[in-house]
DNA sequence: GTCTATATGCAGATAGAC
DNA sequence: GTCTATCTGCATATAGAC
């Protein structure tokens, strides 16, 4: 699709996300998709129901496909080894997103409020994933600590990519380049190992 | 200190953290200050000029004090555990910080290139920690993404907080402030794990 | 140092021609 | 649907009195 609304959200899209919605101009939405001000206006009445649209969409993206992980049935080990390829896939074609879902998110808190509301279904899957380790063996006293420290050690290093990029590895993209393409693999095994090692201490 | 210009600087870091450079607004901090715009430009001549002031103070706090931990000359499992609790000390009293300093490096990258210029012997320091990983037995194929691992296990739960809140926990503050208050316990036990783990592993 | 009043510029939004 | 021109309000910043 090459319309005019396909050419704005995609603009909207690279500037919303690179500035947030406070930092966001109009006019520089405009001049990406090769239109003026006043089609923007025409198509979404207003900048904030612009970001709406791209919020939204972003959101979804970011919360990942965590049903079709969870009802592929298989057993933890399998599951958080397929959740953590799905969720590198979507974070390595779009590096950006979780630092602008997160920071709009702190910005407005509130607005996560009204999508709940919406999403109902969302939370129980969260419970779903939750359980699995509580289950078959892997009976986890805090299976909430265990899942979160997984999604921060997946999520985290994209958000905090700048000060990798400059403190960590000193400006050498090579390096940075070489820590993402290692990441996926090693969060893995470092997932497995604190499964592992909770199983050991009869948790 | 109670004079005006310690008054606006804690009503620009309250104001600024909030709402980052983009959203605050120069009444507002005039306001938390108890005086009126005028004066801001007085002590401070821009707005950016005040932001940069509030910005280096936040960057100076957020990266931890990692020279004094590592002087102190333990061995690893003891520096990992000070570590930790050394940042938890910090997160704890400023659980926005991240999320600021992390929002306005991401807005403005360039930032860093200068902050870098200016504290050359930050880079040594995180290069003295990499290199603890690498002696004394724990001879670490990637010390970086072990401690990458540990500091986003450390901070990213303060930057996700409004998801940790409606997702995760569904909006009950109990059971937020009860996973922070194990939180600090719970990274602990696992980031000595993961380094038990590497030993096992003849890495 | 601190205030009120004002200048200046700019961004979001609209009017109206085509 | 798309454009140019314009309105409106607001935010930063300054002038100048006290």
């Amino acid at each position: 699709m090459d319309n005019t609304e396909t050419k704005i959200i995609d603009a909207a899209r690279r500037v919303f996300v690179a500035k947030g919605l406070d930092g966001a101009r109009m006019q520089e939405i405009a001049d990406e998709a090769g239109i003026n001000k006043a089609l923007l206006h025409y198509y979404f009445r207003s900048k904030q129901k612009l970001f709406d649209a791209i919020f939204e969409e972003a959101f979804q993206q970011f919360i990942p496909t965590m049903g079709a992980t969870i009802a592929s049935g298989k057993n933890p080990q399998e599951i958080i080894t397929i959740f953590i390829d799905a969720y590198f896939r979507v974070l390595e074609q779009n590096p950006f997103l979780p630092q602008f879902v997160i920071g709009e998110l702190n910005r407005d808190p509130s607005r996560l409020a009204t999508f709940m509301a919406e999403k109902i279904g969302l939370t129980s899957l969260v419970d779903k994933a939750m359980s699995l380790f509580q289950n078959e063996g892997f009976n986890l006293k805090n299976p909430q600590q265990f899942m979160i420290s997984l999604i921060s050690m997946i999520i985290f290093p994209f958000v905090a990519k700048p000060i990798l990029h400059h403190i960590i590895f000193k400006g050498d993209q090579l390096l940075v380049d070489q820590f993402f393409a290692e990441r996926k693999s090693y969060v893995t095994t470092s997932a497995l190992q604190l499964l592992a090692s909770s199983l050991n201490e009869n948790n």
